[in-house]
DNA sequence: CTGAAAGCGCTTACAG
DNA sequence: CTGAAAGCGCTTACAG
C-alpha cells in the first residue's frame, strides 16, 4: 500500500467491477468464489475502504458522540464503553468534545449531522432550547445520556433516587447540620434531581434546614463552596457533594481547617472514582454504571438505527460504597449496622 | 435547516455558481459584495460545509490524534490541549482510541490514513515494526507524542531527565533499601528511558541494588507490584513508582501492611495527578507538562502541513511536586532543606 | 450473481 | 472575479 488504494484499484486487481467490490463490503451478493478472489487482493494490500467517501450510502456507519469534557474519569468510562461497543458492531466512533461550551457543544452536533453520521449520542450538561430545536430538525437518531430528555429518548443515572438514598443514610446516621455542595441549575440532573434527592431523603429525617452551595465541576470550586459553608455554619456535621471531585475539594478545606472527617464533619460524594478509596478515610460514596451508560446507549442507538423498538428511557443502576467518611451518630459503637 | 443543506442550495439561494461559494469557504476569490450574499444566506440557513464530501480537496481541515486509551487523566489533559488548539485554527480533531491494542491502534491509523487526515497524532504505548513500515508507507504527516521516533518527528517528555532527578532526591534523603515499580519495557519512554534515569538518580549516591518490579498501568498492578516488593525486601524504605497511579497502588498496599508513610516507607511517583495532594501524607511526584505537549503537538502537525521546518524532537518540561511522602534520613530536623 | 452508469457533496483547473 | 464541467472514492438502482 504505497499509494493510496482505492475501491477501482482492487476492482481491477481483483478483476471485477467496482460494485461488486463495494457489493463486497456491503453484505451484498457476492459468489464465495468470487469473493475469495477480492479477499486475497484486500489482505494482500491491507486495503481498508474510505469510510468517508461514502457520500451516497444511506448509512455511513458512523456514530457521533459528544461530551462535555475529555478531563472527567466518568466520561472516559462512558466513551470506552461506547467505542468498544461500537467498534465490535463494525461502527466508526467519531467523539467530539465540546470543552464545556454550549456554542461548541451545537456546533458539534450541527457537523456531525453534516457528517453524515448515522446516529448521535450525546453526554450534555444541559438541553437548551437551541438544542431542542436541532433535534427537532433532523432525522438522525439522537440518544441524551446522562440528562432525561422528555422530547425523545435517553439513558440516565437514578439521580433522584440515588440523591435520596444519600439523604436519608445522613439523616438515618443522625446528622443536624447538613451542607450541600451542589452543582449549577442548568445540568437538570444533577443540579435539580439528584439535589431534590438529597433533601427529600433527608426531610425524612426531619432535616430541612440545609446549607446549600453551588460549584462549577472543579476541584477548586468544591474548596469555594466548603469553605462558604464551614463559614456560615461552623457547626455543620456533614458536607453532601454533588459529586466526589467536589468531595475531595471539601477534604482539602477541612483538613486544613483543622476539622476530622468523620469526628468534626462526615463527607459523602457521588462518582466512586478509584481514587476515593485512597483517601483517609475513605470517601464514602455512590457509583453510578457509567460503562452501563455506554453500553446502552450504544445498543440503544443501534437499534433505533435498524428502527427496532427502544424504550423513551432507561436507567442505569448505581451502587453505594461505604468508606470511613461517615459518622454514625446513632449506634457509635457498632458503626457497622448501616 | 430542515432539511440537510448542501452547496448547490446554498449557491442557488445566493444567486451564484457553486464553485463561489466552495470558494467562500476556501479562501479563495470572492469579491466583497458577492461574498456578503453568501454568508447572509449561511447564517440564515446555519449552513455548515460536510468535512467529508471534500473527497478531492487537497487538504481535508482533518487531523486524526489516536491515544492508548481514554480513561487516563494524562491523555485527557493532552487531547483536550490538541483540540483547542486545532479547533481555534479551524481544523476537526477526530479522536480515536486504540484501547491498550496494538492491532486495533495499527487499524487505527490506517483508518485515518484512509479518511485523508491531513494529519496524524499518535501518543502510542509503543513503537512497533508495523508502526515503522505504516508510518514509512504514508505522505501524510505524522507526530510521535510521549514516545521517541528517530524516524521522524515526536514530542517527548524529559523521560531520562525526570527519572533521574527523583533517583538522586531519593538518594540525597539518604534511602538505602529502594523497590521501582516500572513498567513493561515495550513502552521505551516509560518502562526504560524513565526507569534508566532512575538507576543513574540513585547510583549518583551509591545505591546500586535495587527490587525493579514491572506492571502494566493500572492502580491493581501498582498493588501486586508493591506486595512482591515487600515480600522479597521487607526492609524497603523507599518505592520509586512509574505512574502516581502505580504510586496509589502502593500507596494501598503499604496501608494495609501497616507500614507508615514517609516514616516506613517514603513513597514518590510521576504525574501531578490532582488528587495526590488529597492523598495522606501527600504523593511527592513530578509533573510533566501535559497541556504543553499536546499544544506543541498540535502547533508542530500544523506547521509540517504547511511545509514549515520543524524540530526533530521537542522535549515538554517537568516541575518537581514536593509532598509529604519522602522522609529525609539526612537532616530529620530540618527536612525543607531539600 | 455481476457490471456500466449515474449520483452523493464537494473542489479544482480552466475558460471567460 | 466567476461559473460549467470533470472528478474525488464510494453506493445504488437497473439491466443483464
Amino acid at each position: 500500500m504505497t499509494k493510496k488504494m482505492t475501491m477501482a484499484d482492487i476492482a481491477e486487481l481483483s478483476g471485477v467491477g467496482k460494485s461488486t467490490v463495494s457489493r463486497f463490503f456491503n453484505g451484498g451478493y457476492v459468489k464465495q468464489e468470487t469473493r475469495e478472489k477480492i479477499q486475497k487482493i484486500i489482505e494482500e494490500y491491507n486495503y481498508k475502504p474510505n469510510a468517508f467517501a461514502r457520500l451516497k450510502a444511506k448509512q455511513s456507519r458512523l456514530i457521533g458522540v459528544i461530551v462535555p469534557t475529555l478531563n472527567s474519569k466518568i466520561t472516559g468510562r462512558v466513551v470506552t464503553s461506547i467505542d468498544r461497543y461500537l467498534r465490535e458492531k463494525n461502527y466508526t466512533t467519531l467523539i467530539q468534545s465540546s470543552d464545556h461550551d454550549i456554542d461548541q457543544e451545537l456546533e458539534n452536533i450541527q457537523r456531525l449531522i453534516q457528517m453524515n453520521v448515522d446516529g448521535i449520542l450525546i453526554s450534555s450538561i444541559a438541553i437548551t432550547k437551541d438544542h431542542r430545536e436541532l433535534f427537532a430538525e433532523t432525522q438522525i437518531p439522537i440518544v441524551v445520556l446522562a440528562q432525561e430528555y422528555e422530547e425523545g429518548i435517553s439513558i440516565i443515572d437514578d439521580d433522584y433516587s440515588a440523591g435520596r438514598y444519600i439523604g436519608a443514610y445522613i439523616g438515618k446516621t443522625g446528622h443536624q447540620k447538613v451542607g450541600y455542595i451542589g452543582v449549577y441549575e442548568t445540568d437538570v440532573a444533577v443540579g435539580i434531581r439528584r439535589k431534590q434527592g438529597v433533601i427529600d431523603g433527608l426531610k425524612e429525617y426531619g432535616i430541612t434546614d440545609l446549607i446549600i452551595g453551588k460549584s462549577d465541576y472543579s476541584f477548586i470550586g468544591g474548596q469555594t463552596v466548603a469553605r462558604e459553608i464551614l463559614e456560615k455554619a461552623p457547626d455543620v456535621d456533614a458536607m453532601i457533594c454533588a459529586t466526589d471531585r467536589l468531595a475531595f475539594g471539601a477534604y482539602k478545606i477541612l483538613q486544613k481547617a483543622g476539622k476530622k472527617i468523620p469526628e468534626d464533619v462526615s463527607v459523602v460524594g457521588f462518582g466512586g472514582y478509584d481514587e476515593s478509596t485512597l483517601l483517609t478515610p475513605e470517601l464514602t460514596t455512590l457509583k453510578f454504571d457509567s460503562y452501563g451508560m455506554g453500553y446502552f446507549g450504544a445498543e440503544t442507538i443501534l437499534k433505533m438505527i435498524q428502527k427496532k423498538r427502544v424504550s423513551k428511557k432507561q436507567v442505569v443502576d448505581y451502587k453505594f460504597i461505604k468508606g470511613g467518611s461517615v459518622k454514625n451518630y446513632r449506634c457509635a459503637e457498632s458503626p457497622d449496622l448501616l
